[in-house]
RNA sequence: GGAGGAGUGGCCGAGCGGUUUAAGGCGGCGGUCUUGAAAACCGUUGAGCGAAAGCUCCGGGGGUUCGAAUCCCUCCUCCUCCGCCA
């Protein structure tokens, strides 16, 4: 949620525009009807104020007295409720508007759309491999991955890994989760099930509704798309202490993705599932660190792909590319040989106050201060099915074996490479 | 799934229709005393909206009433017992 201060701000309605032309429209309307709740509101204040006052003098009077100041203030009680359904209905007006608007970009992120991101790191330097097998061609063959009995019991999307398929998985969180710990980060096991008002304290709702998955009844659970939803509000309503800041979480979960809207896109492979298992990253600071503190998740996340000999770049996305919840984004892109290009792995966004503001996350800078919004900020560190299909693309033998990094190697019993017999 | 009990400020806890403008304690902060500290004593002590006056907030929502922390309905959460269960 943006700040409501800032809705008369006129860079501000300048900057959303260069998002979609809609949200300084939006702006502009939220902002009128800010403007009504704040009349209506002190009216209302006004009469309460009366109310209250006369109200005690019944404690006191008798008879006639009593019934005509009763017969009174029933009015002015009754004009309150009035108003006060009135201020309701403009009260929720006014937060759908506001929960629709998207984060205000840094405006040093690139204008324009996802053509408009900005390489700002590049790393590793791409294998040569004569005619790259395609990661599902290869994973088959090598009896680690199956797609065609996965989809016969869930479908499109689906995959099953096997033998050392599953074991590399296991490996690549185990890995991952290592180096994250020491980096400082509280490993954390959360739920995958919330409630409502979660997925919109992080902004995943309700502009993403069709993406969740969701349970049936009237009080559904949304199975998480990302364990940025559980470890962000799991501090929801809290004031830190100053002292505890920056709060590092990392998980890895399974998350869930219906892929709305992506229909034909990606169908092949691993890349783009409605499962898939994630390590996510997740930072609380104060509003003055988070700029920092973004530069080194991003390391932190390219760590990763550094250890695993994974090359990779690095792009601040365009204000057109970027997440709800952002107000800067970097993306890592690994390399896939059988695509020849690079494709999203990781992305690292600063939310400045916009998920704070959601889910009331305040620290108090001093002692006897007033409290003040923290800064929210997650990234993928990293995402562990596109690892997996990445290692096997780019570490593939031109006998379709593939060699296994060194740094995973304590993590599967010393062994080097996957072959249709297994771990070797 | 069945039967009970409970949710009040940072924490504990009183209040059960109108001096609650939420007692009291603990903790925190400031002070007196002290070489310093402890103890003792005194003072102070939440959040949101608003330019201010003021208004709102006792788990959430709704209702009754001139007036609700207090009464009613409903939902949520936690606890205890029984049943079932990885």
């Amino acid at each position: 949620m943006i700040d409501p201060k800032l809705l008369d701000d006129e860079s501000l309605k300048t900057t959303l525009a260069k998002r979609n032309e809609k949200y300084a429209k939006m702006a502009e309307e939220l902002s009128l009807i800010n403007n009504r709740w704040k009349l209506l509101k002190a009216e209302i204040d006004n009469l309460r104020h009366e109310q209250k006052s006369r109200s005690t003098m019944m404690r006191t009077l008798k008879g006639d007295e009593a019934a005509s100041l009763r017969d009174e203030l029933k009015k002015l009680s009754d004009t309150i409720k009035e108003k006060s359904s009135l201020l309701l209905v403009i009260e929720n007006e006014k937060m759908e508007m506001a929960l629709h608007i998207p984060n205000i970009p840094y405006a040093d992120t690139p204008d324009g759309g996802e053509e408009n991101n900005r390489e700002v790191g590049k790393w590793g330097s791409i294998p040569e491999i004569e005619n790259p097998l395609p990661h599902w061609e290869l994973g088959e063959h090598l009896g680690i991955l199956d797609f065609d009995r996965a989809s016969k019991m869930s479908g499109s999307r689906f995959s099953i890994l096997k033998g050392a398929g599953a074991k590399l998985e296991r490996a690549l969180i185990n890995f991952m989760l290592d180096e994250h710990t020491s980096s400082g980060y509280t490993e954390m096991s959360p739920p995958l099930l919330v409630k409502r008002d979660t997925m919109v304290g992080t902004g995943q709702l309700p502009h993403l509704e069709e993406d969740a998955y969701k349970t049936s009844g009237d009080d559904p659970y949304f199975l998480i798309p990302t364990a940025e939803v559980v470890l962000v509000n799991s501090r929801r309503d809290e004031i830190l202490e100053n002292s505890e800041l920056p709060v590092k979480y990392v998980a890895a979960t399974t998350c869930f993705r219906s892929e709305a809207g992506s229909y034909g896109r990606d169908v092949r492979g691993l890349i783009r599932q409605h499962q898939f298992w994630k390590v996510e990253l997740v930072k609380i600071t104060a509003p003055e660190e988070s700029e920092n503190e973004l530069i080194e998740l991003k390391n932190n996340a390219e760590g990763i792909l550094k250890k695993l000999e994974l090359p990779f770049r690095t792009v601040m996305l365009a204000k057109g590319d970027m997440g709800f919840a952002a107000a800067r984004t970097f993306d890592l892109e690994v390399w896939l040989p059988s695509e020849n290009t690079y494709r999203e792995i990781s992305s690292c966004s600063n939310c400045t106050d916009f998920q704070a503001r959601r889910t009331k996350i305040r620290y108090r800078p001093n002692t006897g201060d007033k409290p003040q919004l923290c800064h929210t900020l997650n990234g993928s560190g990293i995402a562990v099915g596109r690892t997996l299909l990445a290692i096997l693309e780019n570490f593939q033998t031109p006998d379709k074996n593939v060699v296994i990094p060194p740094v995973l190697r304590p993590y599967l019993g010393g062994k080097a490479m996957i072959t249709p017999e297994g771990l070797k």
